[in-house]
Order: structure tokens, then sequence, then C-alpha cells
DNA sequence: TGTCAAGCTCTGCATCTGCAGAGTTTTTGC
DNA sequence: GCAAAAACTCTGCAGATGCAGAGCTTGACA
């Protein structure tokens, strides 16, 4: 039997970091057991002993990704949504581009899942109530739909960050957002 | 040979249409030959004559989702985002989620075709200089970094609609994000 | 030290996949 | 009306896929 080349015991989560990878390079169409497997140095039915299905798996990486990235937000936690706060945000999004995109596509994919739909819900509404405390400091009332417009506006700034725009372009957006949200 | 159920000739396009639904409906991992071809009530190799590869079928169905897109927005025009703009807005895209979601599907995508970024990156272009026009009315500068900001919140917002958000949230937020960035 | 459960690998298989090549049908243009 | 091109269907296939079942390895605990 092949030793595999991950300390035992810590199969299971080099699956899960390589289904983050594998989706946010090769797309959920890309994915498969085999290449997962490859990525992680394990073997690939050892997925269906961990997880039992792709589905399953999905469902796994998507909480550890979205644990993950609740942590590195709070790395980011703002006061102000200034040149700080964007280039902060940008370079820790920067540093590990497809856990963000990995979850873009779990997004996605959530309107074909319901637990998808609730982890990815949940996530959304905790960063609407981050928002929502920034905007507290700005001056503004606690009310959900200004936090969910700006949150969207970083949300979508991300996404271009990680798909057609410069970082450059996505710090200067988000500066601007800021100023463009100060009480005058 | 059985009868096609489309009329002759119009097989390009009603596989066109398929792969818009069936990406969006099953994602890109659920994307065959057959399920387009049984989508479009054509036969599969169908889409070997028409567009050579899937890659290639892929290219095709995002340019013209990409026109269509761009057709229905020039009946969103907003000379003011408010209250109409965020109904207008949401109905129409409430009307054809398969086409934003797909899209949103290809924008993923396009961190691995260079094609498909190009076509991403100049349909965010296109949207975020109608967003300038738009502010310029709001007594802004024409710049893009603003422009970019107030795009990319739209985007991010008709994202949470087709997935984890109500209509009515979006139109509220819609509404709101015209009112922070009126001059005051 | 021995046992057992968890972690892991190997073998195998039914099904699906993209797409090649040949043949049929419809449309176009002379 | 006929020939050629475009649109379309049928048959087939090599390779890939998810995952079942059996067996091997490691770690924990008595």
């Amino acid at each position: 039997m092949t030793v595999s080349e991950v300390r035992y015991g810590t199969g299971r989560e080099a699956l899960i970091r390589a289904v983050v990878d594998v989706v946010a390079e090769e797309g959920l169409d890309g994915l498969s057991y085999r290449k997962v497997a490859q990525r992680a140095h394990v073997n690939n039915t050892l997925i269906s002993h961990h997880f039992g299905s792709k589905e399953a798996m999905l469902e796994a990486a998507t909480v550890w990704a979205v644990q993950r990235t609740q942590q590195r937000a709070d790395l980011t936690l703002a006061s102000a949504i200034d040149r700080d706060f964007a280039e902060t945000l940008t370079r820790i999004v920067g540093e590990e581009p497809n856990l963000q995109v990995f979850q873009y596509s779990m997004i996605l994919a959530s309107r074909r899942s319901p637990e998808l739909r609730r982890i990815a819900g949940n996530l959304y509404e905790s960063y609407i109530s981050m928002v929502q405390d920034v905007l507290v400091r700005y001056g503004y009332e606690p009310e959900r739909a200004a936090a969910r417009a700006v949150f969207a506006a970083l949300d979508g700034l991300v996404l271009q960050q990680v798909t057609v725009a410069e970082r450059e372009e996505i710090v200067a957006a988000i500066t601007r957002l800021g100023s463009l949200i100060e009480r005058k």
C-alpha cells in the first residue's frame, strides 16, 4: 500500500483545502475525486470514506471556507471604509483569492441546495451586520437596507478584484465608496 | 431519422438558450451535450456541428447572453437610482433570473479563459460607464472609482436577489443606495 | 501487548461524457 | 430541376467519473 504524503489523520483537511483550490482554479465542472485527491496527495476514495458523496464534500468545504473567511474578516474589521481598509481588504483577498472564488461558486450553487443556501444566507447576514455596525459609527441609524447596499458594493468589488479588475482600481473604488457614505 | 421539434435552421439558437438555462439551473458541472440538447429538443451532436467544442459553445452562449442583457439594460436605463429604478431592475431580473445566474457563472469562469475575460471585462466597463452617466446627472464629476463602486453595489445586490435574498429587500437596498449617493 | 476503531489504499464497475465519422434532410442558388 | 452547402440525426467509442467493497495501516486505550 502506497504511503500517503500527508501525515496520518490529516487527510480530511487536506482534501477540503484541495477542493477549494480545484474549484477556484478549474470551476465546479473541473472538480473530480481524482483531481482533488491528487492535489491533496491522498487516494481518491478517501473522499467517499470521509464525506460519502461529492455533494457532502462540497458542503464540508463550504463550512470550512466560511469559517476561515470569518476569521480573516475579523482581521479586516474596520471602523471606517477608508484607504487603510481598502488596502487591507484587497491585500487579504489577493493573498488567498481561491477562497473568495470558491465562495462565489458556492453562492451560485446555493440555488440548487437548501443546505448551501442556509449557509450562504447566514454568511451574508453576518457581513451585513458588520457593515451595519460601521454605518452606525458613521452616524446612521441601524437599518438593514443601507448596510445591505454597502455590503453588496464591497462584495461586488471583491468579485471584480478576483475576476476582471486590478487591485488598484478596487482600492480606489472602496476608498471612494467610503467618502460617498460619509454624512455631510 | 427523427424529426426535430424545432424549426429547421433554428437549432443553433435553441441550443444557446438551452445552455443558459442548464448552467443557471444545474451549474457548469451539470452541463453536458445531452442535457443541453434535450432541453433544446435537438440531437446532442448538433453541438459539435455548430460549435465544435463545449468551450466554444459556452463562449457563444456568453456573447448571446451579454447582448441580450444589454438590450434589457437599455430598458432599465435610469436617470436616477430611485424606487422606480429599483422596482424595474428587480422586476426585469426576476423575469429572467437564469440570464443573470449564467452570467455570474461565466464571470467566475473568466478566470480560466482569456476570451471570456475579455468579454466580461468589456461588459463590466460598459455598465460602469452607464452608472457614471447617472452619477454625472447627480452632480458628480465623471470619475471611474465612484461609478465602479456604485455599479458594484448594484451587481452585488442582483447577485443577492438571484441567490439568498428576497426581492423586496433588494428594492429597499437599491432605493437606499440612491439616497446615500445623493449630493447633500 | 493486544484489540478495535478510524484513517487510508487498492480494485473494480456501471454509467456518463465529449465528440468523430457517416448518413439523412432541408435550404439555397443557378 | 439539380447540385452543393448547411442543418441535422444516428452510431459508436475511448476515456473519465463517482463511489462500492475489500483489505491494509495507524493511533488510542485497556
